[in-house]
RNA sequence: GUGGCCAUCGUUCAAUGGUUAGGACCGCGGUUUGUGGAGCCGCAGAUGAGGGUUCAAUUCCCUCUGGCCACCCCA
């Protein structure tokens, strides 16, 4: 062994994993491409002040989790790894003019992601997640777009029961309200209240919503909706949007403990659920409407939406009901031969038929031909071809165990072409 | 960051305060020398790291590292 471990939360992604990770990723630029959201590709580091100031600089994300580059030379900023994504999004939106573009501004990105958080299952201190943004649209159908892509997404990977937990956190109008009408309700059991979740009742209300205290959550039943207390205007945007979905054909739960802890996030939040397996590994990815984050970052005020969903969880519950896609097993054909001396042509020929469309490696072993065929059967090929030592070929169907007789290059190329893509 | 469980070949299991830590799978080689996954034979490969207790530790204790679970938080 080498003494070397790859660090705490950071691991490798080996086969079939590996091919399942780089497939859902394919898929999610796939889905972006399909409904016509622009491809953006962000930085892994940004400045520090950026996350501080789009996430919350009390926020565990960026109190505790973030990844701080050690400052070189005369760096004039501080810079970390990326948390997520959507700062960057904001940021990019804002530098490159894109108001001036016409609006929303629709993008999306794959982004590898790190927080110094204490890994789990499904929690990694590196990980990828599918990030869409719509920038720049008030409307529900925005909201219906983005929500409806997302689960358009995960259904088509075959989590076709995917739920869509869906709230409203209501606006700067009627936020307030409810917020002094939940302390309310919960003050009146204070006393009982486990030592965090008094600390919420003061600092986040909104939070005893999802505490996971027996004494809270029992009390969280009987509280008042934020849906039942929303203003006219936040009202009618979440009826626009429950009445969209349903026509749309997306599963909607609502789910009132869905909240959200910053000011700038408004009316729409939602999670993408699989039922069962709620719980531990939380959601597969989360959204919601941030109509005040442009301008906190320094914009013109300009509402926007996005959703993010993490791929590792993705492949995970894939993984966990039988659903990753068979990864590509070895190459069509292998190219073995009698003598050693064969091998530079083996891999010519190797090549020949790959640049012929057929995947192809070559047994480059001095080994026995037996042992170079049982090799190729191992690699689940469809056949070998055998250099002799004339330098003909001769093509042998391991399905068949049948053999032709040796033949110039070009045939046997033409042949096993035919063999492979005959097959299908 | 808090609490808890865990750690033996690449994988999966076994064993013990005391000779060379055992098996299976995988890998490699052989099976009489140019044709297939079996069988048979053989080879390689581990006590995560560092301390401590002890005549003796893989086994008991501590620290570190890593994994997992719950919390925190989130994807």
């Amino acid at each position: 062994m080498s003494g070397f471990q790859s660090p705490r939360g950071l691991r490798d992604l080996l086969e079939p994993l590996a091919s399942a990770h780089g497939w859902a990723v394919d898929r999610a630029w796939a889905a972006a491409d399909a409904a016509g959201y622009a491809r953006i590709e962000l930085p892994f580091a940004e400045e520090s002040a950026l996350f501080e100031r789009a996430v919350g600089g009390t926020s565990d994300i960026v109190s505790k989790e973030l990844f701080r580059l050690e400052p070189r030379g005369d760096d004039a900023v501080a810079l970390a790894l990326r948390p997520e994504a959507t700062a960057g999004m904001v940021r990019a939106y804002l530098q490159h003019g894109m108001r001036s573009q016409p609006q929303p501004v629709r993008l999306a990105t794959v982004a590898h992601l790190f927080r110094y958080d204490r890994p789990q299952k499904g929690r990694y201190r590196q990980f990828t997640q599918f990030d869409v943004e719509a920038i720049g649209d008030s409307g529900p159908g925005s909201d219906l777009e983005v929500i409806a892509l997302g689960a358009a997404y995960l259904r088509d990977l075959g989590l076709t029961d995917v739920e869509v937990h869906l709230n409203s956190v209501g606006c700067a109008t009627c936020r307030p309200a409810f917020v002094a009408l939940l302390q309310a309700h919960f003050a009146s059991i204070a006393p009982q209240l486990s030592e965090v979740d008094r600390s919420r009742l003061a600092a986040n209300p909104l939070r005893l919503l999802d505490s996971k205290e027996p004494v809270a959550v029992a009390h969280a039943a009987t509280a008042p909706r934020i849906t039942d207390h929303l203003c006219a205007a936040c009202a009618s945007h979440h009826a626009a949007i429950t009445k969209g979905l349903a026509t749309i054909g997306v599963t909607v739960v609502a789910a009132p403990s869905i909240v959200r802890g910053l000011d700038y996030y408004t009316r729409t939040a939602w999670e993408y659920l699989l039922p069962g397996e709620q719980g531990q590994q939380g959601a597969l990815g989360g959204g919601g409407r941030y109509d005040g984050l442009v301008e906190l970052l320094g914009g013109t005020a300009t509402p926007a939406i996005g959703f993010a969903i993490g791929i590792d969880r993705v492949v995970l519950a894939l993984e966990e009901r039988g659903l990753l896609p068979e990864h590509a097993k070895g190459p069509a054909i292998v190219v073995a031969g009698i003598e050693p001396e064969s091998i530079a042509l083996r891999i010519a020929t190797a090549l020949e038929l790959r640049a012929a469309g057929v995947s192809a490696r070559a047994d480059i072993s001095s080994r026995k031909i037996g042992k170079q065929l049982e090799g190729a059967v191992r690699d689940g090929a469809r056949a070998v071809i055998i250099v002799e030592p004339d330098g003909r070929l001769t093509l042998r169907d391991l399905t068949e165990a049948s053999q032709g007789e040796p033949a110039e290059r070009g045939a046997v190329i033409a042949a096993a072409r035919r063999l492979v893509q005959g097959k299908g």
